[in-house]
DNA sequence: AAAATCAAATTAACCGCTTAACCTAAAAAT
DNA sequence: ATTTTTAGGTTAAGCGGTTAATTTGATTTT
C-alpha cells in the first residue's frame, strides 16, 4: 500500500541495506549515494515504519508512563516532563491512564509489555508490587513512588513529603498558630498517610497537640464540607493544613460559605501547588513537589536503568518546597 | 530473549499458526487444543509483540490524538474521551503534544505516520492544512476542529462556539446588563475569533453596541491585567465576557484587587467549563462545551470514517451549554 | 607487482507474528 | 460405498525493516 524501503531502494538503484544505512545515519554511504536515496526518500513520501523497525532491530526505543488520571493537574506536567526529557533522550513514549482501576492498571502493564518498553514509569500508587516485579523480570525498567525498595531494575523516587509538611507547618508556627488542624485524603494511598503522618510529627516536635484531623476525599467537595465542620467548631483552629490544594480550595469554600475570612480568620494550606493554588481566590499557600522533575528524572532513571551493565536501581529524591499565597496570614487569636 | 509464539507452540507441541488463532479468537480450533495453548500462554507468561502483530496483519489498530497542551485543562478530559472510546472500539491510542509548536505539530504528524495509525484527532489549531491533506492522502482518517471543508478522510468537529456566546450574552442581558464588555484571547486562533464575533453579532441583535473589547492572552495574568483596567475605565460596563475560564478567572482577581465586587459590582463569565470555574471564589458562570463528547465523537468519527467503503467525511456538531456559576448577577445600575 | 587494507555497497537471514493455501481424517450427504 | 463437507490442524510465505557476513573495486603498503 504505502510506500516501502524496497520502493525507495528500487526507485534509486541500491539495495535496501543502503536506504537503511542511510537513514540511520551508521556512516557507512558515500556522499553521493546518500544525497540520491535522501532525495527518492523525499520525493516519495517515505516514512520508515516504526513497527517493522521495532520487529527488526532489536532496540527497544519506548519508555512508557502510567498516571492515575491524567485529568487530575498533578499528572499533565509530571506527564511533560517525562516527555520531553525522553524524546533529548531519542525514546518514543507511551502513555496509560488507569483511572485509578486496578484492572486498568493490570492492562496497562501488558500494554506496556506488548509494547516492549525498554522501561516504564509508575505513576500511581495502585499497582501491586507482584506487578512491578514481573515487569522487571522482564527486564523492563521501573520507577515508581515509595512502594517498595529498589533492586534490579527497579529505582524509587522519594518525593519529599516530609520536607513540605515541614516547611507549612513550621511557617503556621512562625505566624503564631497554635491550633492547626488538618484535613486528610484517602486512607490507603501511601503519599497521603506520608503527609499526615509528617503532620503529627511536625506539631509535636514544635511541642503542638496534633488535631483535629478531619477526614476529606481528595475532591474539592470533601475539602468544602470539611471546612463547613471547622467553621462550627467550638474551640476553632487558627489555620488549616489542607492534604492537597483541591481540598484546601474546597475547604476555603466551605469557610467562605460559613462566615469565615480567608486569611483573617482562618488560615487555610494546600499541597502539590497546582494551578488551581495560584488562580484560587485568595491563592493558596502551598508546596510545590516538582512535578516537571518528576517526570523528568523518571525519564533519567529509567534510561539509566536500562542502559548499564548492572541494572541495579537506586532511590532519587524528588525536592519539595514552600509556596506562599494569600491564605496564610498571621494567627487571628 | 522473551518468550515468543514459537516458544508456545514447541512446549505445546502444536503449530505458531495454531496458537495465533487460539489467541485471535478465530473459532478454527478445538476446545482441548485450546485449553492446552491457554494454559502454556499463562504458564509460560506469554505476551504477544505489538509491533509484530502489526506488521504481520496489515490491520491498523491505532487511532491518535495531537493536542496543544496537555497541561491546558481543556484536553486532558477530551483525551480521556477519546481513549475510552477508543479502546471500547478495540484500538490502541498514541498520543502527542505540540506545545503549541508548530515544528513539533509537524514532528506529531509525522509520529502518526511513523506508527501506521488508522486515524488521527487533531485537537490544536496549529496545524496546517497541508499537514491534514498529507495524512489524508495516506488514507488516514483525520478529525479536526473547524479547520477547513470535509472531504475524503477528513471529518469536522464543529463546537457551537456561536451558541455558547449567545447563550452568555443572552443571559447577561436577562439579568439587565446592557455594558458589556468583551476581554479576547488570541488573534490567530481559530476558536477565539469565533468567540469575539459572535459576542459581536449577539450585542447587535439585542440592539446594544458591542465593546469595549480588551486584548487578553488566554491566560491568568493577561486576564488579571484587563480586569484591573476595566475597573478604571470611566464609563465602567456592568458585566465581563472573557474568552475563556482562565481569563475570566484573571479578570476577577483583577477586579477584586481593584476594589470592584464581583458580582456585586461587575458580572464575569468565562468559557469551556474547566474545574477552575468551579472552584474558583466565586465560582464562574461559563459555557460547557462536552470535552469528553468532544473526545468520544472523535473517536466514532474516525472509527467510521476508516471503515467504511466510502470514506467521505462529514460534520460532527458539539454542544455548548450555559453553566451558571455565582460570578454573575443583576446588573448594579 | 603483489599483498593488505579500506570504503562502499550487496546479499540474505532473520525479528515475531498472521494468514492464505493446503492437508487429513472423520462425519454427513448422496 | 462413494463423494462431499467440515473440523482441526499444518506449512510456508510474507509484513517492512535491520544487520552480520560477504563481495567488489580502488587505494595504500610493502
Amino acid at each position: 500500500m504505502s510506500v516501502t524501503i524496497r520502493d525507495v531502494a528500487k526507485a534509486t538503484g541500491v539495495s535496501t541495506a543502503t536506504v537503511s544505512n542511510v537513514l540511520n545515519k551508521t556512516g557507512k554511504v558515500g556522499t553521493d549515494t546518500r544525497r540520491v536515496v535522501l532525495g527518492a526518500v523525499k520525493r516519495m513520501g517515505y516514512i520508515p515504519d516504526v513497527h517493522a523497525r521495532h520487529l527488526a532491530s532489536r532496540h527497544r526505543r519506548t519508555l512508557g508512563i502510567i498516571v492515575s488520571d491524567i485529568e487530575n493537574p498533578f499528572f499533565p506536567e509530571v506527564v511533560k516532563g517525562f516527555e520531553t526529557r525522553a524524546r533529548q533522550l531519542g525514546y518514543d513514549i507511551i502513555l496509560s491512564d488507569t483511572n485509578y482501576d486496578p484492572r486498568r492498571t493490570r492492562e496497562a502493564a501488558d500494554r506496556m509489555m506488548e509494547h516492549k518498553v525498554r522501561g516504564v514509569a509508575v505513576m500511581t500508587s495502585e499497582i501491586s508490587i507482584k506487578l512491578i516485579h514481573q515487569l522487571a523480570r522482564r527486564r523492563i525498567a521501573v520507577t515508581f513512588l515509595d512502594l517498595a525498595p529498589v533492586r534490579k531494575f527497579i529505582s524509587n523516587l522519594r518525593i519529599d513529603y516530609f520536607s513540605g509538611i515541614q516547611q507549612i507547618v513550621q511557617h503556621l508556627h512562625a505566624l503564631g498558630h497554635r491550633r492547626i488542624a488538618f484535613v486528610a485524603g484517602r486512607q490507603g494511598l501511601r503519599s497521603n498517610v506520608a503527609r499526615l503522618e509528617a503532620y503529627e510529627k511536625c506539631m509535636r516536635d514544635l511541642g503542638l497537640e496534633p488535631g483535629p484531623i478531619i477526614p476529606g476525599d481528595l475532591r474539592f467537595e470533601g475539602g468544602r464540607a470539611a471546612g463547613v465542620s471547622i467553621a462550627k467548631l467550638a474551640s476553632r483552629p487558627t489555620a488549616v493544613v489542607a492534604v492537597n490544594d483541591l481540598t484546601a480550595v474546597g475547604v476555603v469554600k466551605g469557610l467562605l460559605n460559613s462566615g469565615c475570612r480567608v486569611p483573617h480568620d482562618i488560615s487555610v494550606t494546600g499541597f502539590d501547588n497546582t494551578r488551581l493554588a495560584e488562580y484560587s481566590n485568595p491563592s493558596i499557600t502551598t508546596v510545590d513537589v516538582h512535578r516537571e522533575a518528576l517526570g523528568r528524572v523518571a525519564a533519567d532513571a529509567l534510561h539509566e536503568l536500562s542502559s548499564t551493565e548492572d541494572p541495579q536501581g537506586r532511590e532519587y529524591p524528588i525536592g519539595a518546597e514552600l509556596v506562599l499565597g494569600d491564605s496564610s496570614g498571621p494567627a487571628s487569636h
